[in-house]
DNA sequence: CCAGTATTTATCCAACGGGTTAATTTCCTC
DNA sequence: GAGGAAATTAACCCGTTGGATAAATACTGG
């Protein structure tokens, strides 16, 4: 039934037809079969892993999927990186480090303090998006209750910069005004990730639940307004225009929609 | 390796040393192996899927394992509930009737708009900490996408009466003035469970890079805080003293805990 | 151009795991 | 108390899957 026929193909194949200049050097026999490519391979591996871990989980995830749309023979896997779970941990921390490294590029500091608390929760918002596959490991990971991720020593030393920019931006904001209190910065970068991440992470369910369409361009706009204006609202006392639809308009019917 | 040695004793042993009975009505011969109970049988069934489902997921969960942790045969998942796709949904159906259940039991209609959403976010913070299964097999399904779901017409029957009730007590909050603007029911409702969820179905990982127990006693207790305060600081405009830890007071060393 | 090493392919397999078949036992009812 | 349906057990089936072995092929330094 499960066709992986692409495993029986070598990697890269060289179209003996276009292999011009051994033709004209009269050495056409030998035709390669294969390249080397030791880092490529490497990472198609490892980006085809994070597909599939992200797809069907630690233990759904199938080693011969991987090898196949990595274009690549299962023993590379083994070869390059090492056994499911070694595979597993390895495209975990290339997620951490993939967002820490974004992470450290997002400058807050020359920005208004409420300005710079809405880059936070925009950036953070649009990564998840441009990003589902780190939800995805995420929440394997924590299914696995850390288990891996305990292990790597590596990650554990990724520090997000996230918590120290909240800190001194919260102090700035205290101090010129634009505050009104001092807040937590890791509840504050616990809360705006759980409402960016939340709403994406699990927007396949509630959107049967509501019974529409939560990734929708109106729907993703209308929560990235509600979330900044939400955070806004609670640590400036000013509350905005988008604070999200009005209860009274009745833009939708009253009860949830007829499924 | 995998010792499933229950699986052989049938599920209700009646000890013939104890059936005083039969002993003394001279027809100890008979000893029954076994016990008909098929209520109970389908109900530790479902609870030990439940539990399967959620330490490891659709695909990581193990048939013998449920029907070992049932004290049942693994025939009687089939005859009583279907094959494990079947027995999920059922899980997943099972899990949302519980908590639409008690969300019915919440009475917020005769609460002053604040207190009414402070005992919603509590109820939420609760329901999460006393059901993790619930987190993990939600996670689950949003893994697969919500393909289960979207074929269980019961579940999308099943409106969680939890909008209603914030709809109606913003519309309060507003006339009464305790909140100053109108919120989209919808919004609230995801961010309050965003707040909860996130921070409960990822204190694994969180508690991992933190280099903290994010479930101990006193986190917990700081988060619901923090919670509280941030939503109704966002609908009131009024700040409490519980917003969270002041920026300024370094109760936590500077940087991140060296792990 | 040759030897040795790095990389890739082609098979193989033993354990696992979901599901099934058939026989056995209990309990209800007439 | 006998007959039969319902519930339960025991044993088996067979495709899947992670992983291993060994052989083949490409590259590199001498």
């Amino acid at each position: 039934m499960n066709n992986l026929h692409s495993q029986t193909l070598p990697c890269v194949l060289q179209l003996a037809l276009c292999d011009y200049r051994a033709i004209d050097l009269a050495k056409a026999k030998r035709v390669q079969k294969w390249q080397r490519d030791p880092e490529g391979m490497r990472l198609r591996i490892l980006e085809a892993a994070k597909q599939e871990f992200a797809a069907h989980g630690l233990a759904g995830a199938r080693v011969d999927r991987i090898a196949a749309n990595a274009g690549a023979n299962k023993r590379m896997l083994y070869y390059h990186v090492g056994n499911k779970e070694d595979l597993y941990l390895a495209v975990l921390e290339g997620a951490y480090e993939k967002i820490r490294s974004e992470e450290r590029g997002l400058d807050l500091e020359h920005l208004d303090p409420p300005e710079a608390i809405e880059r936070l929760i925009d950036f953070t918002w649009n990564y998840f998006l441009r990003n589902p596959e780190f939800l995805a490991l995420l929440n394997t990971e924590n299914l696995a209750k850390a288990r891996h991720l305990k292990r790597s020593t590596k990650v554990k030393s990724m520090h997000s910069p996230f918590v120290e920019m909240i800190r001194t931006v919260v102090t700035r904001g205290v101090e010129s005004g634009d505050f009104r209190v001092a807040v937590d910065p890791v509840q504050l970068y616990i809360s705006i990730a759980a409402l960016c991440f939340f709403y994406l992470s699990n927007s396949a369910t509630l959107s049967v639940i509501f019974g529409r369409d939560l990734l929708k361009k109106e729907a993703r706009d209308e929560r990235l307004a509600h979330m900044v204006a939400l955070v806004l609202a609670a640590l400036t006392g000013k509350s905005t225009a988008d604070f999200g639809k009005a209860v009274g308009q009745d833009v939708r019917p009253p009860a949830h929609q007829p499924v």
